[in-house]
DNA sequence: CCCCCCCC
């Protein structure tokens, strides 16, 4: 029988730290704060009760899947102890392991009463009592009477892994997770995890210049941001895995749009704001993620921010790529994979993508990836983003350990299916033509595309001007101009030519059981739906009239899975989608009936 | 007070 660590709450309001005490979790309560949701936690030792507790958030996802529910029996693995405004305690947990689930339980044990630090202790029974599932022969040892565990009162007081407690003045230091924008006096003693590279900004607010920093102790973490003069100040200061004493900063509400961290207010600096580098501080950690298991990606809103953990399988070459803006940048394509069985695309950037080497098949983890929907789903890095190489933590253990024992081989189902992954054809996600207009695909921004694909019947080709004479010069394709003498002239060489290559431009109207949208076809697709490449038709067209109009015929009412580029253009002040189709494979109806039948399962909530 | 973040 789990038994509870019975007068543990008064102890731990006294400044006691025992390792592992078990409590039974009452109720929940979901704190409206924002955002960012918080759980208090009515928690009972046996003998009092009391509401001070309260969940730290990377431990949300627990109460949400219902592992942490009322009556339940858990053993705080992680936790600490603040005061706020003076004299309330404030327990925090950072971890904790379900011994026994609210429904095992069922019932409240024992008569515990309301803890109140000023009147029970004094009334205290000398019999406090540890039993705890994972010491019975402690209880054996001392004839049936659990004694309290040996080291229960070793660690110091407030701080779990002797952080400091004291700021360079004396006073008391706080913990992240408790700041909030109604307190005005407090000193962290927090560390660097991520510093951005300085930047301005101009728009019409304004202009100037800042960085940010992540900042983290072991309550929670919060992103810190320095302005201009700020900028000046702290920029040299703060280095990334340092720890800094930090006060006086503005807190405000966070915008979870373009942050991961577990926090729903951020930092800015200001001209009250005093760091100095603390140099006691072996128990701040090095950095605090909340991992997202890959196969969760595919339920992640597009440009969310996750964290994400896996191993790098493959790793492509460092391109070059240009941007829309015209500056060049590097690119590497990386594949990781986890024991969820999936494996998704992470594209680095920059220096990062440089020097990154995958060859030993290394356990990267990736803070505030972005989410990509680009082939199903994928990951891009952004500057706030930031990874480490095989790091000492469980979850890195934990995965090589499986990579390295058969999850190698694993056929895993690869979510930016690029690579001949599990629905294969011609890759992104299928819609209808109806959806794709649905959620204005191609709309969102000028210059910005979007890519679907969708399994769609050619319901009408326009015949005219479908071809065009094109430059035979190697990669341009620029329409010739006739000269009528034999020669063929290039604008864009600048030269002319004895011949030219016909090529093909066609627009088609393709047509599904929910709407129907004209795209352009270029050469290599247009020749597939055609049946027929762009020189035969081009002489068909010439001396054949009857042969072209055949094949025009021949190509409607065949149903293709096409792959559709969605983008808005302008041409003299008037927009409009252009829809592009960039590959064209013929629906396999077995796939198709599979995709539909899956599709059909999700719907009905079977999948 | 930023919040752009790239390419297919």
């Amino acid at each position: 029988m789990t038994e509870l660590t019975r007068g543990v709450i008064g102890d731990i309001t006294e400044g006691a730290h025992p390792d592992n005490p078990v409590l039974q979790i009452l109720s929940m309560k979901k704190i409206p704060s924002g955002e960012q949701e918080r759980y208090r936690l009515l928690v009972s030792d046996g003998q009092y009760s009391s509401s001070f507790a309260m969940l730290a958030t990377q431990l949300n996802s627990k109460v949400q899947s219902n592992e942490i529910s009322n009556n339940c029996i858990v053993k705080m693995v992680r936790y600490l102890c603040n005061t706020v405004q003076e004299s309330k305690k404030v327990l925090i947990i950072l971890d904790l392991e379900v011994l026994k689930s609210g429904s095992e339980v069922g019932h409240k044990i024992g008569e515990p009463v309301n803890y109140d630090p000023n009147k029970i202790r004094q009334e205290l029974e000398p019999s406090r009592q540890m039993m705890s599932m994972a010491q019975p022969q402690a209880s054996k040892q001392s004839g049936g009477v659990p004694q309290r565990n040996p080291l229960a009162q070793r660690n110091p007081p407030n701080y779990g892994s002797g952080s400091p407690s004291k700021t360079p003045n004396g006073g008391r230091v706080h913990c992240i997770a408790a700041l909030s924008p109604y307190q005005n006096k407090w000193t962290v003693c927090a560390r660097v995890t991520n510093k951005s590279a300085p930047r301005t900004w101009s728009n019409s607010r304004g202009e100037g210049k800042l960085f940010s920093v992540d900042l983290i102790d072991e309550s929670g973490e919060i992103r810190a941001t320095a302005f201009n003069e700020q900028m000046d100040k702290f920029y040299d200061l703060l280095e990334i895995n340092k720890v800094y004493y930090i006060s006086g900063a503005t807190l405000k509400q966070a915008n979870k749009q373009y942050s991961n961290l577990n926090n729903e207010y951020e930092m800015t600096f200001n001209r009250m704001t005093e760091i100095t580098p603390c140099h006691d501080s072996t128990a701040i950690p090095m950095m605090q993620y909340s991992f997202v298991s890959l196969d969760q990606l595919d339920k992640v809103n597009k440009d969310s921010i996750v964290d994400v953990i896996g191993v790098c399988k493959d790793s492509m070459e460092v391109v070059n790529i240009n941007t829309r803006t015209g500056r060049e940048t590097k690119k590497r394509d990386i594949q990781i994979v986890d024991d969820s069985n999936r494996e998704v695309r992470v594209t680095l950037w920059g220096v990062s993508a440089e020097s990154f080497d995958g060859s030993q098949q290394p356990v990267i983890a990736i803070k505030g990836a972005k989410v990509s929907d680009y082939n199903g789903v994928s990951l891009s890095l952004v500057s706030s983003s930031s990874f480490q190489i095989n790091p000492d933590i469980s979850e890195a253990h934990k995965l090589k350990g499986w990579f390295d024992n058969g999850g190698n081989s694993i056929d895993t189902i690869n979510l930016s299916n690029q690579r001949g992954g599990a629905s294969g054809g011609v890759g992104t996600v299928f819609k209808t033509l109806g959806e794709a207009k649905l959620e204005n695909l191609g709309g969102r921004a000028a210059d910005q595309a979007d890519y679907y694909s969708v399994s769609a019947t050619v319901s009408f080709i326009r015949k005219d001007n479908c071809m065009y004479p094109a430059c035979p010069g190697e990669g341009c394709n620029k329409k010739v101009l006739d000269l009528n003498n034999g020669l063929y002239r290039c604008e864009k060489c600048n030269r002319e030519y004895d011949t030219f290559n016909w090529r093909l431009m066609l627009s088609v109207n393709l047509a599904d059981i929910t709407d129907q949208v004209w795209v352009t076809m270029f050469q290599d697709q247009a020749e597939i739906v055609l049946g027929s490449t762009a020189q035969e038709l081009g002489t068909m067209k010439d001396n054949n009239k009857e042969a072209f109009d055949k094949v025009m015929m021949d190509a409607a009412f065949k149903t293709y899975n096409f792959k559709i580029r969605v983008k808005m253009e302008t041409y003299n002040d008037e927009s409009r989608l252009k829809s592009v189709v960039v590959g064209v494979t013929p629906t396999d109806p077995k796939e198709y009936a599979r995709r539909l039948i899956s599709e059909i399962k999700q719907l009905s909530g079977q999948a």
